[in-house]
DNA sequence: CTGAAAGCGCTTACAG
DNA sequence: CTGAAAGCGCTTACAG
């Protein structure tokens, strides 16, 4: 492989010069123009490109950021990943993949790894789910972090998030304005933030338009939620509920399939609405009406951050709007395949 | 950060040995049990882990592995990814993940991109789909690499995929032994060979069964899959057909969509199998029927290989075993949710 | 504006 | 079995 000696060679200068040339320091050093435009020419003509690793070593940074996800299979998380590294990509950084498996240990575990690898910063995304004492192990990770997601409680580090109390909101003010007056809320578990914003957001619609709330916390799952709604939907003093909005589109499914399971008829019987907007919501019969957020943004915001961060400029925490994406299972069909 | 210098001191040896003792070499250095022991004590005390950049830039190996992935949001690369990134993780590499979002020429800026980066290797999916100028442009590349899916014509690099054609041809057998007589093959762009190989599959098993094979090629995506089956649907001859083997399980929802349009009963009307076994499979209504294919350990073996490419062992090309899933849109209702 | 030189933290022949 | 030393390919004060 070519290195920065042959270049200079190649140029007829130092390898200093090459180097500054080459390599955007975050304080420029002056270099004339000419002598700047032969090294360039020089690294062109022998396809020079600098070894990350003895730049990282020589500059101590090495344009490594780690990327944490709770688990790549849940759909929510490749597309967060997909606008991490599109951004980073821009940046001229690399992305390490790193997936908990929803286990807290192998979190700590990935961050001493991470730590171990230099990377230059961490964006550490499913936090919304770690409790206090978690978030201390955190503590002990001196590389710089952003979080994606709100934790639960204050922390150090910035974090960006979508507005699900208002995604929310969104949701059930939707199922009011058809016309539905016994909305249940099928939750996610509060441990999370993200779902606990998103029953306040329901909370708040509800109050606004005089109803009564109704919600039933499940673990997440859609096999819990779907018990949880049978359940819940076995007469009980004639209050039959003629919407659901659940807390995620994975809950929205298992409602739909309750709806399937006891012949009710969906939107007419039942309206569902879920949140996520996953890419088969627009693809069932019915399709899911939902909340769609800007994952790819999210990963894309949390990068922004971590460069802010690294030149040492304020950051503030970001909120993202969601936006409503009414279908057939709230308003019936009426559109074509889409 | 505490360096190998600071754990020399500590355990009263040289560099080199403290080297020799925490850096498993290919062909390992002898040292004396009661030094070693002192070394690896100091590192414990003092935590010392060494520095990846330095490590790899004296031996000249980063420890980095590469990993291409088509379109991260497809719901199949993700579970490729985690199966790559945890047996990475076993083999103490890092995976630096690229996403071409489906476009060829981001491929090659990322083979040089990666190249740059001095990764060990580059695991490439989606290679499915290259023709043959593209098959010579990864030639340039110096980096020894692993294939996840079979190219369509002879390289010199190992690949590992899964029998497609025998998975297709147990779909297919699937619905004739319930019965169906009149089996449509859903299938996606032949020029990739996953799809190319099903539809073989599906031959193979409609000619065994003595049956007229009827075959729509779409170009992969539900939207184009929803308007062939309709337009096939149509009246022509009186030849309705009573089941649909769709080549990808996205492929499937819109059969489903389409039986749904139709009031076409799903599954005595119409059966529907798909292929990939996606996690909504099994909580749609109806469920989805589907061939499931071990994604995770596509990964997890293409991990294996690099290292057997590292260590200089041969390397066959290897045929993992797909799994038909029978749910509700192919023998209705009878279990419960699951 | 340019260069000589020290140094980043390791690995690995080479010599003993 | 152990160590002194060269070297991996860069960056960056320091001096001019």
């Amino acid at each position: 492989v070519v290195t920065i000696g042959d270049v200079a060679r190649a140029a007829g200068v130092s390898i200093a010069t090459v180097s500054r040339v080459l390599s955007p320091a975050t304080v420029p050093h002056p270099v004339r123009a000419d002598t700047a435009e032969r090294v360039r020419d020089a690294a062109r003509r022998l396809n020079f490109s600098p070894s990350p690793l003895a730049r990282g070593l020589a500059a101590r940074r090495s344009g490594l950021i780690g990327l944490i996800v709770p688990d790549l299979a849940d759909p929510h998380y490749p597309h967060i990943a997909a606008g991490v590294e599109e951004r980073a990509r821009e940046a001229q950084l690399s992305v390490l993949i790193a997936n908990t498996l929803g286990e807290h240990e192998r979190m700590t575990e990935y961050l001493q790894f991470l730590e171990a690898r230099r990377v230059d910063a961490i964006v550490l995304s499913g936090a919304t789910s770690l409790n206090a004492v978690e978030l201390v192990t955190l503590q002990s990770c001196a590389v710089p972090m952003v979080l994606i997601g709100r934790p639960a409680i204050r922390v150090q580090w910035p974090h960006v998030s979508i507005d699900n109390r208002d995604g929310a909101r969104q949701a059930t003010r939707h199922l009011v304005q058809n016309g539905r007056r016994h909305i249940v809320h099928l939750a996610g578990p509060r441990t999370q933030t993200t779902m606990a914003d998103r029953a306040t957001g329901y909370r708040d619609a509800i109050q606004s338009a005089h109803l009564a709330a109704d919600a039933i916390e499940s673990d997440g799952s859609p096999e819990d939620g779907y018990e949880r709604l049978q359940r819940r939907l076995d007469p009980r003093g004639g209050q039959t509920p003629d919407a659901v909005f659940a807390a995620t589109d994975r809950l929205a499914i298992a409602a739909l399939a309750v709806a399937a399971d006891r012949h009710l008829h969906v939107p007419s019987d039942l309206a569902v609405i879920g949140f996520d907007d996953i890419p088969l919501a627009a693809l069932l019969r019915p399709s899911l009406s939902t909340v769609a957020q800007p994952a790819h943004e999210l990963g894309a915001v949390a990068i922004d951050m971590v460069q802010r961060l690294a030149a040492g400029q304020p950051v503030q925490p970001t909120l993202l709007k969601a936006r409503l994406m009414a279908r057939e299972s709230t308003i019936g069909p009426g559109g074509r395949y889409s």
